[in-house]
DNA sequence: GATAAACATCATACGACGATGATAATTTAA
DNA sequence: TTAAATTATCATCGTCGTATGATGTTTATC
């Protein structure tokens, strides 16, 4: 469903949230954390800077932060950067005008469960995610 | 959401559908109304004929046509050799283990959602999509 | 300043997907 | 039996997502 830079980008924003104050995390130790490449995270994290998700600060003791509270963090916004808008390609025949108005033959059917994805990306908020009782997990 | 190749062939399923007879097409044919190359859709008709949905007929007067009704055929079956189990990697963050007992953060929220995307593959036959737009949706 | 720690960036590589072109194999029909 | 039409298959290619390793740039501390 997420690519998997998407993916890493989530899971890196949900261990971020988890761990609410304003201190810095070096990429490092999430990559370790969450078993990611750590040059690869390094990029990805650039690019979750530069959308305005993350902040980042360089230099010893430097690392990423959440730029707001989790509150304010739809799962659409992070995801958004790596595999564009989610769900928002609604015609499932690829057909580039597809609409009520002039529908592919699956429109109708389809566009109810197209519906229910991209909304629930554009409004689940991180902080969401952080009621569960198993947030935070630590691999082997 | 579907491959190319996914969409590829579930356009290809659709257009033989729609000219329900026993005749067959020629890769040539579909490749040509439907604008898809002709090589690659010869590919993937023939997987999609190993998967047991087209039958496919060689040498002169040869071509593909559905192997059952449309009324049998799943959009998951069409799919299937392609994207796989469509929707139905049911964990967001990716965890290889995440169930209801062993949830990830998202689990509770991204379980109902996903349900719905493989349901909608799952259960949407071919003939479904025939009765052309606006037929009803009895979806709630 | 000098050094070390951290993010930023560059170059490269690998595989999968999508695509193209050529050739083989099969069947019909003259 | 030969020719033509058609699917089946093979070889190759370009692009993109993912990943790795090395190098640059910034900042804190001594």
């Amino acid at each position: 469903m997420l690519s998997q830079t998407a993916e890493y980008a989530l899971r890196t924003v949900l261990y971020l949230a988890a761990r609410q104050g304003d201190e810095l995390h070096r990429v490092s130790e999430i990559a370790e954390d969450l078993d990611i490449p750590q040059n690869y995270l390094s990029k990805t994290l650039h690019l979750l800077a530069r959308a305005g998700v993350l902040t980042s600060s360089r230099g010893k003791h430097g690392g990423f932060r959440l730029s707001k509270p989790p509150s304010k963090i739809t799962l659409a916004e992070v995801v958004a950067p790596f595999d564009g808008p989610t769900g928002a390609r609604i015609c499932l025949l690829g057909r580039v005008a597809c609409s009520d108005k002039d529908p592919c033959p699956a429109h109708g059917r389809w566009k109810s469960v197209s519906n229910e994805v991209s909304t629930f990306f554009r409004e689940t908020k991180v902080s969401d995610l952080l009621e569960s009782p198993v947030a935070r997990v630590k691999r082997a």
